[in-house]
DNA sequence: GCCGTTTTCGGCCCGACTGTTTTCAGTCG
């Protein structure tokens, strides 16, 4: 099986994490890292852009010692500076650097003196009370290191639908006491999950934001608090970090907090280039701000066009915004209907009738009514003859609709073998037809690529729905070569869903920026099992955002007329 | 290890907070 490349980025960041812990150059520690997410962002597989022999030197942030170093990966499936590290380094060192308050420097040092290999190591370490007395650590240190390992490993992160409703709280409460307050970090890029909320408050008496931070009824623990920055964790174990800061560095620190990280460091360096220093409180010319109250100003003044929070990722958007080339974004407001929508007919909560009035409500203008076919038993799948049915249930409702439209659908299930749960015959009468895998998620990587090609290449089917099957936190992607489905999706035109179901968002930032880097089609559709679900549409159009996905890219920004026009042109080819 | 409006070597983003120190290193974001 060809190398992926999340495999090489993991490699690379390991590595990374291993240098670093052996002392190494740091700024060749960030080369690896910023390799690694230069890889994971491609929206090409490296072992097919090897074999069309592009040249991996030409990427950013690798250099002709990595692009032979890659080469090697992909031909032997080792890496081989990394095999030495961990000789050199045995055990989970790089695990241990993510405990709290341990860094490279501190693991060394366990390992040196204590021969610290492991979590388990330095429980033992711990318990014994050996820590304290190492050099660089203390009883404060070692007390806390003895009560982060109590807890459960591996850091948490939140789906962005519960951090939003822990941020609008949070900045409703502290915004009471006046100035400005503005959610930054991954929560403003809209990430699918975020690990932390990093919070802003700009007001004439700045550093009370922090007081009334800690004083939060939801505030369970207070990791610090100074006059500019406090973090504390809720009790719903969110960790919050607010800074304070002055009215005229505003945007700096907006923009600052916001990140992504890599995206700063690169913003920065653009300013070393004029000479220029660039941090939270504004850009210097030696002791001169030159700019800092909006963000605005800060790109402008770079050179750069303005920067979509979501597009802050350091994954090309910068030379985009250097050259006025940066893509329009997809907004809500750009949408005109929603593809995959169920009823009470098998698991949803609501007739017809009321999904779309609800559908109606939100502003659009038509619904694909989408419910499951027969092979999911538990939620009432239809079979043909329930379809025919339901087909002349909505006939009677698009009648009375007046400036809305019911198109007829279904969510047929893609079977283990890759064909469909209906015959054709049943899904040649429909408007609109969504496949999507509910079962045997455990296939073979290659198994279930080529179940999913199959069901593609049945030309009735209009989208692929949930295409990697993951539930945020819950399950796992099943294995699947996105990269295939991908060039299959170009080729066959078939479209895509980004489900905008906050427990799936799926598919991910990553893979629509591949689909739509292959000029594949994109359905952004809430999977609506109730008249609330609707407003899942936004969660769609951040991820879609993420993507770099304009109005274009996407199947339910036209008019119905054009909607219609595009899924025939697929339903031609069946003919 | 990368990279070039400082162009093939010598730089590489920057500041706050904590704990362990007694002027600062390590960690974090």
């Amino acid at each position: 099986m060809p190398v992926q490349n999340a495999e090489i980025a993991a490699m690379f960041d390991q590595t990374a994490d291993l240098l670093e812990i052996e002392g190494a150059n740091q700024f060749r520690v960030r080369a690896y890292r910023r390799a690694a997410r230069t890889i994971d962002g491609l929206p090409e597989a490296v072992t097919a852009m090897l074999e069309a022999g592009e040249n991996l030197a030409d990427l950013p942030g690798i250099g002709e010692d990595l692009a032979h170093k890659i080469a090697d990966i992909v031909g032997s499936g080792r890496f081989a500076l990394l095999d030495k590290l961990k000789a050199e380094l045995p055990g989970e060192l790089d695990a241990l650097a993510t405990l709290p308050g341990l860094g490279p420097k501190r693991v060394k040092i366990l390992y040196d003196l204590l021969g610290v290999r492991s979590l388990d190591d330095l429980r033992r370490a711990v318990a014994a009370g050996h820590v304290h007395e190492l050099p660089g650590f203390g009883d404060i240190t070692e007390r806390k290191l003895g009560e982060a390992l109590g807890r459960p490993v591996g850091p948490r992160r939140f789906k962005l639908a519960v951090a939003e409703a822990e941020a609008q709280a949070l900045t409703g409460y502290l915004g009471e006491s006046g100035g400005r307050v503005a959610v930054a970090g991954s929560y403003r890029r809209r990430r699918d999950t975020i690990g932390d909320l990093d919070i802003l408050a700009s007001s004439a008496q700045a550093a009370t934001a922090g007081d009334r931070l800690a004083a939060y009824e939801n505030t369970a623990e207070i990791l610090a608090h100074g006059p500019t920055r406090t973090t504390v964790v809720l009790r719903s174990g969110i960790q919050v970090d607010l800074r304070a800061v002055p009215e005229e560095s505003y945007g700096a620190a907006l923009l600052y907090f916001t990140g992504s990280k890599p995206h700063n460091i690169a913003l920065r360096a653009i300013a070393a280039r004029h000479g220029w220093k660039l941090n939270e409180y504004g850009l210097f010319a030696g002791e001169r701000r030159i700019a800092g109250t909006t963000e605005e100003e800060i790109y402008d003044r770079l050179g750069l066009a303005y920067i979509p929070p979501e597009m802050r990722e350091d994954r090309g958007e910068i030379a985009l915004a250097q050259a006025g080339r940066l893509p329009r974004l997809i907004a809500l407001a750009d949408m005109r209907g929603d593809l995959h929508v169920h009823s009470d007919w098998t698991d949803g909560t609501a007739t017809i009738a009321d999904m779309a009035a609800a559908a109606r409500a939100c502003g659009h203008r038509y619904m694909a009514l989408t419910d499951h076919s027969r092979r999911v038993a538990m939620a009432h799948g239809l079979d043909p003859d329930r379809v025919a049915r339901q087909g002349a249930e909505i006939d009677a409702l698009n009648a009375g609709l007046k400036g809305f439209t019911i198109l007829k659908g279904i969510e047929v299930d893609i079977l283990k073998d890759g064909t469909l749960d209906l015959p054709d015959t049943t899904l040649a009468r429909l408007d609109i037809v969504v496949a999507a895998i509910h079962s045997f998620f455990d296939l073979p990587r290659d198994a279930q690529t080529a179940r999913m090609l199959r069901a593609m290449e049945n030309p009735h089917v209009s989208i692929i729905a949930h295409p990697t099957g993951r539930l945020l936190g819950e399950r796992a992607p099943y294995a699947i070569d996105m990269d295939r489905v991908t060039s299959a999706a170009r080729d066959l035109g078939c479209a895509l869903e980004i489900n905008a179901q906050p427990d799936r968002l799926d598919l991910n930032d990553a893979h629509a920026h591949m689909a739509r880097s292959k000029g594949v089609k994109l359905a952004i559709s809430t999977d609506a099992h109730s008249v609330n679900a609707f407003q899942y549409m936004r969660f769609g159009i951040d991820q879609a955002r993420r993507a770099w996905l304009g109005p274009d890219d996407v199947l339910n920004t036209r008019p119905l007329a054009g909607l219609r026009a595009l899924l025939g042109r697929r339903a031609a080819r069946a003919a």
